[in-house]
DNA sequence: GTCCACTGTCCCGCTCAGTGGGACACATGC
DNA sequence: GCATGTGTCCCACTGAGCGGGACAGTGGAC
């Protein structure tokens, strides 16, 4: 987990993260492969330390992974999925749905995640200062550009998208898009990674699962890729994610020139392969400005 | 804790939240007063129900809602809040920390909320259907309007905005501003609870703690707003919750005409005073208009 | 209608997980 | 220098959380 970069100014600080035992790579599958628990024949995982975590705490946590992938679950799904008694489940349930974390839909039964969940969510993002840095900019960008303009941030192997400001057409586009992206089959991945040996090593270690079939699946392809961010600057990315969009990422610097963070503008293939030069040219003179007004 | 509302259509349906045992408007003064157990002092509050709850996961929560007024913690920051030991607050926020749901600051050493909860959160308002069907036409009402457009829903007795469309000037105005509101002091309080006797008699049992010097203070000036406010339609406020910041909000309905959420537009006082007319009869269409759909 | 298989909720007794106290190294300030 | 703070780690005790099982309610197949 790899802390730091999201407040800046910390340019060479430590970049160690906390000493739980878990290893770097892990948080990777977060909201995708809901939670290790659940999956105990995750490809080569380290189970969760036992030193430092509270088993109960983590399982509550658990659940809440659990609707990643499902809106709605019943008790009784959750414990098969966590390997869980059911009567646990449901006293876990019933925590997380008195804090509202988790809400109990009382139409059909189930549960599902709850407001005071997205009211906590809202506090984190508003407490990153990257983000409210790079804000103003990053709409001056969508405004110009007339496109989706996303703020990456690394985490783990993965990006996370801290900001993402819509165009109308965007929207659309991007309704139900993921927040979290392994790193290889982003623009945004590709640039911090061209720019940050670590989370390119994490990503090799971890590998490359396929998203659709333009997706880098190799580490020769992968460092192929990174050569030419570096060379051009900016990450170029043509429906490897999803297919039919492209996006182009700049990453945000240090003065030690270790990338973590990048801005990107986003829409559909057709639109972004036109002028490709100056949306390059565009989104790296942004991402310069952010990484200026972070390093003051 | 009023749920079904956030998921219609739901019209006329139960209305009853889990069986926790814990009074309905207890959420009021999250993300305000950190938690519970963090204020011994609480006005009359009862004490979290035992039987229902996990006391570490329990406990692992009001962590989290102590972040709520700071942005960075200590471990004995923590204890001392929550009346835990030294050692029982370190393990707890080692495995927040352990699934990103806090972060350690490697610089102070300090903790903080963590990328995965705003990753969560992100993923709880995505599911909102209410959210989902209003969008487009919030979208409108913004372009319409020139102005910041507000959706909110209950949640006890308060109201959290569930989703916030910005403009340019009003991501200034409204930077920091808090997403959860008594709901006596803003125009989606009166709006709604003109028009939902559950959340007004959540509000009078609670009590009208004062924002500003307008903030209505009394039973008698509540009745007399929300009378107002189903005469015109509209909840209007004027610096009620934060001075210079007025808004106008109309409800959103059943079949039953009872009110589950409210949109707004929010602006410095002096840009809504003008047309307030003009602006009353775009809000109440367009929340016609989302109810209509939410109702087929 | 009667099965059956499933649900969510609740209770209870056993035991292990979570608790607080305390030791320790380190940092800061008088 | 000492005093007081911090975060981290260890350990022994015990009560909190666990799973098993009972129970009522539901929905579908027949």
């Amino acid at each position: 987990m790899t802390l730091s970069p999201l407040h800046p100014p910390s340019p060479g600080g430590a970049r160690t993260g906390i000493p739980t035992g878990i290893p770097a790579g892990m948080p990777s599958g977060r909201l995708l492969a809901p939670s290790r628990r659940a999956v105990p024949t995750a490809i080569g995982r380290a189970p969760i330390s036992g030193s430092e975590t509270l088993k109960s705490v983590a399982t509550a946590l658990d659940v809440l992974e659990c609707f990643a992938l499902d809106d709605e679950l019943g008790v009784s799904d959750i414990a098969r999925r966590l390997g869980i008694a059911k009567s646990t489940a449901h006293r876990l349930l019933s925590t997380l749905c008195s804090r509202g974390l988790t809400e109990k839909n009382p139409d059909t039964g189930q549960y599902r995640l709850g407001l005071h969940l997205y009211e906590l969510g809202q506090l984190a993002q508003s407490r990153l200062k990257l983000r409210q840095t790079a804000l103003p900019l990053l709409e001056d960008l969508r405004r110009v550009s007339g496109l989706s303009v996303h703020l990456g941030v690394i985490d783990g192997a993965d990006i996370v998208y801290a900001e993402r400001l819509e165009t109308p057409a965007g929207r659309q586009l991007l309704a139900g898009v993921s927040r979290r992206w392994p790193s290889h089959c982003t623009s945004s991945g590709k640039a911090i990674a061209a720019f940050n040996a670590e989370l390119a090593q994490a990503r090799r270690d971890i590998g490359f699962p396929p998203r659709t079939t333009g997706t880098i699946r190799s580490v020769a392809d992968y460092d192929l890729a990174l050569a030419e961010t570096r060379r051009l600057g900016v990450g170029i990315g043509h429906g490897e994610a999803v297919a039919g969009i492209s996006s182009v990422a700049a990453p945000v610097r240090d003065l030690s020139g270790r990338a973590y963070a990048s801005i990107s503008v986003v829409g559909p293939s057709s639109a972004l392969i036109g002028d490709l030069d100056r949306t390059a040219r565009l989104v790296r003179t942004v991402a310069g400005h952010i990484a200026h007004r972070l390093s003051a």
